[in-house]
DNA sequence: TCTGGGGTCCTAGGACCC
DNA sequence: TCTGGGGTCCTAGGACCC
């Protein structure tokens, strides 16, 4: 018998607080959505930037400031191009310490606000503020003040969406930005949704939208009038459920707090021209390093490295190994990279590499073991996890999964077992 | 609009196990 | 000896999001 143990952190406090309200009745989900992040974090450092057309980003726009968007400025559009529509606009190198800085400034307002934050990207959160009425206010309120607080103690505007749904609250911000506020009614929601293009739903882009649009269908009212079967064949099952449960406005995900991360990776865009051996190891060896730097930093280990190749003609592959132990080494992963980057040696002859990239998946906490245990038949499980228990000097590892049944010798427990992540991992 | 860098989720086939 | 059904893991690719 095998079995995985894990240590979980205090995942049950968590747990606690999600579940101390039960939202759907009112609109009491927030969407807050920081306004053209990056671009405003410039503007509010550099006072000379400020009501200027600003584009963030090097060769390409990573971001725009409104007075650059205004004129027609789009992501990710090549810095030149950009340029040629706004002319006097300022092109600034992405800070990217800054930003992590003044969104985590964001998120403390966010954790104050409520206990229920659940983090999507960089600028933007979900915020479960229902229940918190008789303490606080009403969303409503919470919202304002949530607004006039992220302007005054941290200098950037935000944008927040309330409603009943996640989805809903999200397509509310997006449609009040920039630096606004909008309340979705409960009453009015199929009012607000139907009339809005179908790219406005989550998960709807190019190729769907196109595959939409050649049937006629432009509104999420004209989605929201087909039957399920005729979405799920236009769309595809997993992406049809969801297309067609959100036209109707049914969504009924809870505000969660986060997961963490479930890959970490760094890419590299290469110029058109050929690349001898001896240049891309020094570009990998660069993004190996960057990425296990990452991996190290925020003590996660990973098993699966893939590697992401794109070629002249915008063409794409990946190559992929999964490691039979969890590392964030930089020798172990450069070696799985060397050995991918040699099954793929004469595609990237011949085809033109223009972007190397690796990610890192599979990812475990640095101080989370999954420890394989060989069992005889028979062999008291609990008994085997107090034993762990007493001798690690935790009471943490307590999430047995993953149980096979399987004859095997009965192994001494410690010192020598086999572990997917051994000890000395730890940073 | 000719294309950056960071991610997530889904699908599908094959290997393998019971 | 022949055979089915259910499940997980791995790999590769695609769509999408900010």
């Amino acid at each position: 018998m095998q079995t995985k143990l894990c240590r979980t952190a205090l995942e049950s406090t968590a747990i606690l607080c999600e579940h101390m309200f039960v939202p759907g009745r009112s609109a009491s989900i927030l969407h807050a959505d920081l306004d053209s992040f990056y671009a405003s974090v410039e503007q509010r450092d550099s006072p000379q930037l400020r009501g200027k057309p600003v584009l963030v980003g090097r060769g390409v726009v990573t971001a725009a400031s409104y007075e650059a968007k205004a004129r027609g400025v789009r992501t990710p559009m090549n810095c030149g191009a950009a340029l040629k529509l706004c002319p006097d606009a300022i092109v600034v190198d992405p800070r990217m310490e800054a930003y992590s800085e003044a969104s985590s400034d964001v998120f403390d307002i966010f954790e104050d606000t409520t206990p229920s934050v659940e983090g999507l990207s960089i600028d933007e959160a979900f915020l479960e503020v229902g229940g918190l009425e008789r303490l606080v206010g009403t969303p409503l309120s919470i919202a304002t003040t949530l607004r006039s607080r992220v302007a005054a103690e941290v200098g950037l505007n935000i944008t927040v969406g309330i409603a009943r749904t996640k989805f809903l609250a999200k397509v509310a911000s997006g449609v009040a930005k920039p630096d606004g506020l909008l309340l979705v009614d409960p009453e009015k929601e199929l009012d607000f949704l139907h009339p809005l293009p179908v790219q406005k739903l989550w998960g709807v882009g190019k190729v769907t939208t196109a595959k939409l649009q050649d049937r006629g269908l432009y509104t999420v009212g004209d989605v929201a009038a087909l039957p399920l079967e005729t979405v799920v064949a236009v769309a595809g099952t997993a992406a049809g459920h969801k297309l067609h449960a959100l036209a109707h406005n049914r969504d009924h995900r809870q505000v969660e707090r986060r997961k963490r991360r479930s890959s970490i990776g760094s890419q590299r865009a290469l110029e058109r021209r050929p690349k001898d051996r001896t240049e891309l190891n020094g570009i990998l060896g660069d993004i190996v390093d960057r990425v296990t730097h990452r991996m190290r930093l925020s003590n996660r280990v990973g098993r699966t490295v893939v590697l992401r190749f794109r070629f002249d003609d915008f063409s794409r592959a990946t190559r992929s190994v999964t490691l039979p132990t969890a590392t964030s080494q930089t020798p172990d992963i450069l070696n799985a990279c060397h050995s991918l980057l040699q099954t793929m040696e004469t595609t990237i002859r011949n085809e033109g590499l223009t972007l190397l990239g690796l990610s890192v998946t599979n990812l475990a906490d640095s101080d989370e073991m999954q420890l394989s245990l060989p069992f005889a038949d028979g062999t008291n499980l609990d008994a085997a996890i107090d034993d762990v228990r007493a001798r690690f000097g935790t009471a943490s590892i307590g999430r047995a999964t993953n149980v096979n049944r399987q004859l095997g010798p009965t192994v001494p427990i410690l010192p020598d077992w086999p572990s997917k992540k051994s000890v000395e991992d730890k940073p």
